[in-house]
Order: structure tokens, then C-alpha cells, then sequence
DNA sequence: TGCAAACCTTCTGACTTTTGCAGATATTGG
DNA sequence: CCAATATCTGCAAAAGTCAGAAGGTTTGCA
């Protein structure tokens, strides 16, 4: 019966795993593919160790899946449209706050090497 | 050339918004169309108060809009499909935690009025 | 008119809990 | 031993939650 009210928990955690942008940047990282530690490191810019730290929270909720490959550890999306769904939500950003914003998600989108799904 | 950064931060920030189940359930709520405040209390079964607070949240990024008639509230969703793409996160849930969340899961769609996307 | 009740919002303040992050240490492979 | 990661420890900061009080409107009604 209280259903509603485990899943929205458990959703609810789910979110809060992804209310950090550097855990963010780290899922659009792997969109292209498969990556090891030290090279997602050099593409956020942060500390190996603070990588390894994200990394072992999404991997506690099997968000991404590992293959060691000698002494380097290589990580990959679980489920491969994570980074859509995750980019999915761009259109919910307020849009009011400085229009500025809006050519930062354009370029972001453009980076991140998604179709503009709103072209003008 | 920080658009990485900068949309980043603002998708966190919305996510955070999400990271809170009775959120979830207010947005769930609002599903069916719009709904006045003590109506949403009623069904979340939570304090008026704190579903204002909630609502107010949600307005402050536009993510839903507001029609006063009398004394009443009304609330909907700025983006209908806010509440769909929310449920699409269901699948990244792990599953592996006790089989009996995935009958939660199913049950929560079911009552959510989502056909069910993982028959078997 | 006036007043009370209904509905809702916002402010305050404290409280708990989380969490980000650094630095040290452990582990495994070359 | 060095390189690449993982994990542990601890704290400081932040953040968010929530209850209760108080304020604004609108409606109903005497």
C-alpha cells in the first residue's frame, strides 16, 4: 500500500546522486564510451581521488559498471541512456534568470555532442 | 568556454529540487492536471503549510504556475511531461536491493496511471 | 458593515543530517 | 618501488527539514 511512498524515497535518492555537477559532468563524460580514472579526471579537472570517490557512489547504485584492465580501472554507463535522460532535462531549467544562460546550455549541449533539440 | 560548468551546476541545483520524495509525490500528483493546495495535502496526506513550502520551491524555478479562483490555489505543471520523464528514472533504480522493490516499483506505476513499460 | 472562518503564504529559528573534501593509508599490478 | 585506485577518517560547512507563528485575501454570514 505505501508504495508511492518507498518508490518516491528510493527515487528521491536516486536524485540527490544527481544533484552534484561534477557527478553530472562525470555521466556526460561517459557518453562516448568507456574511460578510465585518470582520464576522467583530466577531462573534469579534479583530483583522481575525488573522481574515485563519485565513482564509488554510483556505483553503489549500479549506475556504472567496471572492467580493470591491468592496474587501470575502466568505467562505463550502466545504462547507456543515462546521459540522455539526464540532458532530457535541460528544457526544465528556468530560462528567465539572464538569457545568457540559454546560449550556455546551447553551447553545452553542443560540447556534450547532442543534436540541438530546440533550434531556432 | 566554462558552459560545461556553469549548466552543470544549474542541472544540480534542479535535480537537488527532485532529491526529496514528497516532491516527487506532488509532482506525481499533479499528473492528472491541476489541483489546489489542500486538495494535494489531502492526498500526500501532509500539513498544508508544507505543501506550500514545497509549492513554492517548485515555482521559484517555474516548474509549476499557479491560478488563484477565490480562496483557492490551483497548481499544474509548467512542462506536462515533467512528470513522465521523473518516472522514466525508474528503470536506473537498483534492482538488486530485494526483489520486493521491483513489485513496489510496478505497484507505484500502476497507481501513478503509467502502463507498464516492463511487462514479462 | 463587520467579523469570523477558510485557504494559503511567508518568516523565523532551531535542529538534524548530510555531504563535500582533504589527507592518510591500503591494495593491486607492472 | 612506482603507478593507479580504492577506502578510511574526520570535520567543517552547508544545506535542508520542519514546526509554529503570523500575515493576507477572500468568502460567508449576521
Amino acid at each position: 500500500m505505501p508504495s508511492r511512498l518507498i518508490v518516491s524515497r528510493e527515487l528521491a535518492d536516486l536524485f540527490r546522486l544527481f544533484a552534484h555537477g561534477d557527478r553530472l559532468r562525470l555521466i556526460e563524460d561517459l557518453r562516448g564510451g568507456e574511460k578510465d580514472v585518470t582520464g576522467i579526471a583530466q577531462s573534469l579537472d579534479l583530483p583522481a581521488t575525488r573522481v574515485s570517490q563519485h565513482l564509488a557512489l554510483l556505483r553503489a547504485q549500479r549506475l556504472v559498471e567496471e572492467r580493470r584492465d591491468g592496474r587501470n580501472h575502466f568505467y562505463r554507463l550502466a545504462h547507456p541512456h543515462l546521459a540522455d535522460w539526464v540532458l532530457d532535462a535541460l528544457p526544465f531549467i528556468d530560462i528567465r534568470q539572464r538569457l545568457e544562460d540559454a546560449d550556455h546550455i546551447d553551447t553545452a549541449r553542443a560540447l556534450w555532442g547532442v543534436a540541438d533539440r530546440n533550434p531556432h
